[in-house]
DNA sequence: GTCGATACATAAGAGAATTATGCATGTAAG
DNA sequence: CTTACATGCATAATTCTCTTATGTATCGAC
């Protein structure tokens, strides 16, 4: 399946993981495909998640007990859902907050006011 | 020579190329220890470029006609100072609207305030 | 005379994404 | 009824950008 580019490929880099855990602290209890939706949803369709960033990224997470997982089917399809844990929880906060932080530097850098 | 860690690493992917051109733009002729100095100073520590990112960066700027060069000799040591071409400025407009559009956008995705 | 700052440059390696591919189900249109 | 698109997972090959490491060399201070 084709995937368009995202709005500014570049710049999203290291974003991904803030955004997911970001998204299911908020969403609660999700799966892939529909992460990928709310993402595109929220963004009016400027951040296009392709699965080759996302399942990786998911599973890491994982791995690293930011996140949980709980494996349904639905008819015949397979859907795993994702849930956040309490580490993942204070990670997200500060990763918020080191985003902020990039944002100020930036801004400082380049002489311009985001606001 | 070793260069500590910056702020964000990851964050900071992709937008090199804007703050080299901004700095330029901002500052006139500078060359390529220069420029870290400022971004350093402008960043209060926070974003410390690698040569090995700075200098193959400000090649390539050149390369596309971004960046015009001057080598100048200062004593026995060589300097190779940076302008900005009327293509460089017209670009780092662009990519500094591209990052206000990014921010707006992972504002919306974080569900968070950056002002 | 040695260390740290100044000043350039390239090469090897790592990390995070894109692109491509693979498998499989559901559903709407023609 | 078959074809295309959306749903849903996953991994491999490749690309891109940066870090880390290395190399060369000048200058000033201690």
């Amino acid at each position: 399946m084709y995937r368009p580019l995202m709005h500014s490929p570049e710049l999203l880099k290291g974003t991904l993981q803030t955004i997911l855990l970001k998204v299911l602290q908020d969403n609660g209890k999700m799966y892939g495909y529909e992460i990928t939706q709310k993402v595109k949803e929220l963004s009016v369709g400027r951040i296009l998640l392709t699965e080759g960033a996302l399942y990786p990224a998911l599973h890491k997470l994982e791995a690293e007990g930011l996140l949980q997982t709980e494996t349904v089917l639905i008819g015949k399809r397979v859907r795993k859902y994702y849930t956040i844990t309490v580490t993942g929880k204070s990670l997200v906060k500060e990763r918020v907050i080191e985003f902020r932080e990039f944002i100020k530097t930036m801004s400082a850098v380049l002489q311009v006011q985001f606001a």
